[in-house]
RNA sequence: GGCGCUAUCGUCUAGCUUGGUCUAGGACAUUGGAUUUUCAUUCCAAAAACCCGGGUUCAAAUCCCGGUAGCGCUACCA
C-alpha cells in the first residue's frame, strides 16, 4: 500500500453551519488514520458556500475539536498550503472559470423557472410513482434568451446538464455502485456566477486539490454520481470513494440533538477524555483485527485498515464511552488527571494542593468522567450537609450508633497527629471494630465524616483530612442523633 | 412514491473473501457470586444473536435468488 503514498491526499469538509458533532469527527478521525496509516496529506477544507447559515464561530468550533483530539492535517484554512484558499468562499473566482467553461462547451443552462413550478412539477411527478427530476423546460433557451433575460433582472440558476448515462463508481468499502442518470434531471449547480452550489464545489476543489480518496459519510453516497458527472464533464480523473457508515442513537434513528448530545465540545464539556472519544469513535464502524477495545491514538494509527470499516449503520452507545473513559481515567498519572480536573471543580477547592491531589487519588477508580469529581468528593473540602438517617447501619438503633459514635470519638481522639494515619487506624480501631461490629462501627464513622451512602472508606478519609476535622465531623454527627 | 445502501446477542463487533474446526467468539450494558463497613475497583459466572423464505451442496452465518425491514438521498442545504 505504501507505493505511491506520495499522492495520497484525502480531505475532512464540513461545513460551518454548526459545531463540529460525532459524526463529523469520526469523519475527520477516519481520514486522518487513513493518510497515518497509508501516508500522504491530510487536509481540512471548510465548505461555507451556504452564506446564510455559515458562521466564522462554527469554523472556529471546528478546528478546535480538531485539536483537542489531536487530529492534525498539513494544509488548512488557519495554516495554508499549496491548493488554497480552504474556505470554498474564498474560491469564487475559480469556480466562475469553470462555470463559464461549461457555458462555452454547452454542458450548463440558465433556468429562469420559480421554485413554485418546479415545487408542482416534482409534486405531480411523484404521484405519478415517478422520479422526482426537472423536466428540462430552460434546455434550449437559446443564449440571447437567456443574456436578455438576465440583463433585464430576472433571475435564473444555472443547471448542468446531465448526461442520459448509468454512471458508475468504486466504493472501497461496498464495491461497485451504479445509477441511473437519467432520474436526477438537470442538476443545479449555481444560484449564478458568483454562487455556485454544493455539488459543483465539490468535484472543482477535489480536482485543484488533488484529493485521491474521499472519505465521507454514506449519506453522501447518493451525492456522488452527481459529483462524478460534473468531473467527466471536465475530464477530471474521478478519485477513490470510501462512504463510512451513519452513525445512530441507540434507537436506531440518525444522530440529532433531540436524542442526546451531539456536539463534540459537549463531551469535553462533561468531562471525556480526548483519548477515550478517539478511541470510542473509531470503534464505531470499525475494529481491529485482535478482540482488542482499548487503543491507544498511536495504537489505531498502527492498527487501522480500511478493509476492515463497517458497512452497516452503528449506533452510539454512551454506556461504553463512559466504561472507555473510567478505563483511561485509571490508567492515567495522578498528576495528570489532577490538571485535567482543576477544570471542572470550584475555585476554593483549588486552594490545597496537596488536599486536592489525596482526593483525586482516593476518587480516581470512581470517576467516570471529570466532572464527576465534583459530585463524589465534595466533603474533602467542606463540611457535608446531610440527614442523619444515612448513620444509621441497617436496623442497628439510633442509641446504639450514638454510642458507638462516642466510642470512636474518644479512641480516635488518643491518636497522636503524627500518628493519624491510616496504618496506625488499622491497628488501633480496627480491632475494636471487630469486637463491635466491622458494619456497627465503621459505616456511622464512614457517613459521618463523607455525609454520603457511598464514599472511599473512613480510614482514608480520616487521614487525608486531619484529626482535628474528623473530631469535629464525628460530634456532629453524634448531635445529629 | 423513486433511487441507493445495509442486515450476527439490547449495543459495538469477530467470523463471511478461501462453505465443515461456529454446540457462533470478544467487549459494553444486564443479572448472580467472590473480595469490601458502603460505593467503586478487581475477579468469576450466567443470560443473550446468524431478519424471513427458497435454492446450490454431503455440509451455509458464510455462496445464489426472492421477500421483508431499517437507514440515507430525493433543495436555488451541505
Amino acid at each position: 500500500m505504501a507505493m505511491d503514498n506520495k499522492n495520497i491526499r484525502v480531505r475532512f469538509a464540513p461545513s460551518p453551519t454548526g459545531a463540529l458533532h460525532i459524526g463529523n469527527t469520526r469523519t475527520a478521525l477516519f481520514n486522518w488514520l487513513f493518510i497515518k496509516n497509508y501516508g500522504g496529506k491530510f487536509i481540512l477544507r471548510i465548505e461555507d458556500t451556504d452564506k446564510e447559515r455559515s458562521k466564522p464561530e462554527f469554523e472556529k468550533d471546528i478546528i478546535d475539536g480538531l485539536k483537542w483530539l489531536g487530529l492534525d492535517y498539513d494544509e488548512g484554512p488557519d495554516i495554508s498550503g499549496n491548493y488554497g484558499p480552504y474556505r470554498q468562499s474564498e474560491r469564487t473566482d475559480i469556480y466562475k472559470n469553470y462555470l463559464k467553461k461549461l457555458f462555452d462547451e454547452n454542458k450548463a443552462y440558465y433556468c429562469f423557472c420559480t421554485k413554485e413550478e418546479l415545487e408542482a412539477e416534482r409534486q405531480a411527478m411523484m404521484s405519478r410513482g415517478l422520479a422526482p427530476k426537472y423536466s428540462g423546460k430552460c434546455r434550449n433557451l437559446s443564449k440571447e434568451e437567456s443574456e436578455n433575460k438576465i440583463q433585464k433582472g430576472d433571475k435564473g440558476v444555472i443547471r448542468f446538464k446531465v448526461l442520459n448515462k448509468e454512471v458508475e463508481f468504486n466504493d472501497l468499502i461496498r464495491g461497485k455502485i451504479k445509477f441511473d442518470a437519467n432520474l436526477f434531471g438537470d442538476i443545479v449547480i449555481a444560484k449564478n456566477l458568483k454562487e455556485p452550489l454544493y455539488n459543483f464545489v465539490v468535484a472543482i476543489d477535489d480536482h485543484e486539490m488533488k484529493i485521491s480518496h474521499i472519505i465521507r459519510g454514506e449519506d453522501h453516497l447518493s451525492n456522488t454520481p452527481k459529483q462524478v458527472l460534473i468531473q467527466e464533464a471536465f475530464d477530471f480523473n474521478v478519485p477513490k470513494y470510501i462512504h463510512l457508515p451513519l452513525i445512530l442513537t441507540t434507537e436506531r434513528k440518525k444522530l440529532s440533538k433531540r436524542y442526546l448530545d451531539v456536539s463534540l465540545k459537549d463531551y469535553k464539556n462533561d468531562g471525556y477524555l480526548p483519548e477515550a472519544m478517539l478511541n470510542f469513535i473509531a470503534l464505531l464502524g470499525w475494529h481491529p483485527k485482535e478482540d482488542r477495545e482499548i487503543l491507544s491514538r498511536e495504537e489505531l494509527m498502527k492498527e487501522f485498515d480500511i478493509k476492515r470499516i463497517q458497512k452497516s449503520g452503528a449506533a452510539f452507545d454512551i454506556n461504553k464511552l463512559d466504561w472507555l473513559n473510567s478505563q483511561y481515567i485509571k490508567k492515567m498519572d495522578t498528576n495528570e488527571l489532577i490538571e485535567k480536573i482543576k477544570n471542572f471543580i470550584p475555585d476554593n477547592w483549588n486552594k490545597n494542593d496537596n488536599l486536592l491531589a489525596e482526593a483525586i487519588s482516593l476518587e480516581k477508580e470512581r470517576i467516570k468522567k471529570l466532572t464527576d469529581f465534583k459530585e463524589l468528593a465534595d466533603f474533602f473540602f467542606e463540611l457535608p450537609e446531610y440527614n442523619f438517617e444515612i448513620l444509621i447501619w441497617k436496623n442497628v438503633g439510633n442509641e446504639k450508633i450514638k454510642n458507638n459514635l462516642k466510642i470512636l470519638l474518644g479512641e480516635i481522639g488518643k491518636i497522636q497527629n503524627n500518628e493519624f494515619s491510616k496504618e496506625n487506624f488499622e491497628k488501633n480501631i480496627m480491632p475494636l471494630a471487630k469486637t463491635f461490629g466491622v458494619g456497627e462501627l465503621l459505616w456511622p464513622l464512614r457517613a459521618a465524616l463523607s455525609g454520603k451512602k457511598a464514599s472511599p472508606g473512613p480510614f482514608e478519609i480520616m487521614e487525608v483530612i486531619g484529626k482535628a476535622e474528623s473530631l469535629k465531623r464525628i460530634d456532629i454527627a453524634i448531635k445529629k442523633l
